[in-house]
DNA sequence: TATGGCTATCTTGCATACAAGACGGGTAAG
DNA sequence: CTTACCCGTCTTGTATGCAAGATAGCCATA
């Protein structure tokens, strides 16, 4: 709501911006990033947004196609696929190795279900994505791990792309009574069982997806000429098997 | 072995290069990267190795320190216990979360510990931390998620990075029998046993270390003036609080 | 009409130039 | 001897310029 403010506040906020934007639902998957429009926008040189995206790039968050410009990625259904998996293991994981909840965290947690609640009556699917992502990243924060709550912001940013691509209808009823078995677990202390529901919670999402329409549609051509199906990884470029031990 | 090859293969090898040289415990942590100097052995611009600087930074590899310098992050005990927590986490929800050891997957594993057992004879120190931290970077590999694999392959770099800075002595045949253990509950099939196995070997190893003492002599002066400890974070600037859901 | 090639334009890739700040050594004053 | 200051040197920060490639539209040709 309150970017593209252009000349305030030269400061680098061009990568927060971008992801605050796709958190946010506002920004498309596939959106062309220009460097010289953002580079204007946001009233620095092309320096800085090259920064930027290359910062974004090793975050997952945009591809560069080269020489022909930088995108917003469009996960294929077999990255949506791994994200969703690379979640489940995170948040299970991070849920397990949770002590207590404070209650301070508790409050958190219900005002944000108050949040989602009122999103839905509200009808407003947008902002009901925005929530959706958040409540996890709101449990991450609360396990007090700033290196899980960077990565999980970052695949919850995926995630939202991956909803705007293969989300036909939004199922926000049930995901809404997801997080609040995930926070009535949480809430009694067992949290074995809310990393369970966790998974659980996530398996329906993906499930929720439409994963057979592919955003690709050139994707059975491509593999017909059997090309690679389009890499899938993180990181971008030739990151692929980074010299472990052996060199050869 | 085989990098510093100044001209050949103008690629932007910059980054691994370096996450390599941690992985193999060949880069030390605080190691000052100097963009020229990088740039020269690169045979490339400034431009390039700041691309690559960038990068690494936002995978928490290196630091910049404005208009000092680039460096290789000395992760501060703080630090060193929320890695350690974040692969806890990751690795056992990817543990709970894998179905089968495939036979490749099963030799891939014992020819390891097999070379860990010929270090270990061997007294090869570095090349030692180097397979301790392969061991994991496998597993994952053997889990198939590439985001999962990138991940904790950062998190091993500042592991070892970590354990440059606190391991006093390094208890090589503690970790390797943990190493066996885990396969051993992966071969059985067992891999809650086997996550369950993993927290416990990252809790031997942690515990391993000596974090009380300080790398950073200056920390109890530091804290004495009440300046912030040291900001503890996978990502560098103010990153911190990306604008979830509400903006203000 | 359909097709092949050419060019104009727009994109990123990369190097370079210059500015701004940090640091260290020297020097002079106390 | 200690302290304060100044300046030269080295570092990164940022902008800009040019090159290389990709794309789209146009025109000639079959």
């Amino acid at each position: 709501m309150q970017d593209s403010h252009t000349s305030e506040s030269t400061q680098s906020n061009i990568e927060e911006a971008i992801v605050s934007g796709i958190l946010s639902a506002r920004i498309r998957p596939g959106t062309r990033l220009s460097e010289n429009q953002l580079a204007s926008v946001f009233g620095v040189s092309r320096t800085r947004v090259r920064e930027a995206m290359m910062r974004l790039e090793t975050r997952g968050i945009v591809t560069v196609s080269p020489r022909r410009g930088w995108f917003v990625v469009e996960p294929s259904a077999e990255e949506a696929m791994t994200v969703y998996e690379a979640r489940r293991a995170i948040e299970s994981g991070l849920l397990r190795g949770m002590r207590a909840l404070t209650d301070e965290g508790r409050t958190v947690l219900v005002s944000h279900l108050e949040e989602e609640k009122a999103a839905m009556a509200a009808g407003d699917r947008q902002r009901l994505t925005c929530l959706m992502g958040d409540f996890h990243i709101r449990i991450a924060e609360l396990g007090g791990n700033p290196i899980l709550v960077d990565i999980l912001r970052d695949l919850t940013a995926r995630t939202i792309l991956i909803s705007m691509l293969y989300q036909s209808e939004f199922h926000a009823v049930q995901s809404h009574e997801g997080h609040c078995r995930i926070f009535g677990a949480m809430a009694a202390g067992d949290f074995v069982k809310a990393a369970e529901l966790s998974v659980e919670h996530l398996d329906e999402v993906e499930t929720g997806l439409d994963l057979t329409t592919r955003p690709d549609p050139l994707s059975e051509l491509r593999s017909s000429l059997s090309l690679p199906p389009r890499t899938v990884s993180s990181r971008p470029s030739g990151t692929r098997k980074t010299a472990t031990s052996k060199e050869k």
